[in-house]
DNA sequence: TGACCTTTGAAGCCA
DNA sequence: TGGCTTCAAAGGTCA
């Protein structure tokens, strides 16, 4: 069975590869695909339902998404137990959660996302050579190019 | 239906 | 080299 999100979106094949391997996470929805399967094999199991898939010779790399940060990597194993608690249900209001949690974590437990962030980025690379961030640029059309300066997403993000 | 919100980090581009 | 921009996940909300 493939790896689909809940927006029909193929999941990326090192998730479930790396967080499996280090069992950070439980065995449910949306990972519950087979574990352990050779990467390459999965990387091209989760591309027949895709329109186009990249396989590692620089043909058709759009469905390729970017290996995920250690926050990232944090907010997926972590984001279930804020679900849990119920306090919130929206994304925007969990994600804010989470970012808090992030900086309450001490260096160990950080570090601990940041070298599997690193093993992502490394297998990702080994699965898919010459692929480039900037082949998803564009791909979500942003819609805030009329607000004055300043006021972007990242001008907001960047004044942290 | 699709952009927005919200977070951090990685990566790419430009001056 | 530093600063800016975009994308990665997620799902409710809104136009």
């Amino acid at each position: 069975m493939e790896q689909m999100s809940s927006r029909g979106e193929c999941v990326h094949p090192l998730v479930p590869l790396l967080l499996y391997s280090d069992r950070l996470l439980p065995p449910s929805p949306p990972y519950s695909g087979p574990i352990g399967a050779a990467a390459s094999k999965q990387a091209d199991a989760h591309c027949l339902g895709a329109d186009t898939c990249y396989h590692g010779n620089g043909i058709n790399r759009q469905t390729v998404k970017k290996p995920l940060n250690a926050f990232m990597l944090f907010m997926k194993e972590t984001r279930h137990k804020v679900l849990q608690e119920g306090r919130e249900r929206e994304s925007a209001a969990i994600n804010r959660i989470l970012g808090r949690r992030w900086h309450a974590l001490s260096r160990s437990e950080q570090s601990k996302y940041y070298d599997l962030a690193q093993k992502e980025r490394l297998l990702h690379m080994q699965l898919y050579p010459g692929w480039s961030a900037r082949d998803n640029y564009g791909k979500r059309k942003r819609k805030r190019s009329q607000e004055p300066t300043g006021s972007s997403p990242r001008s907001r993000q960047n004044s942290k």
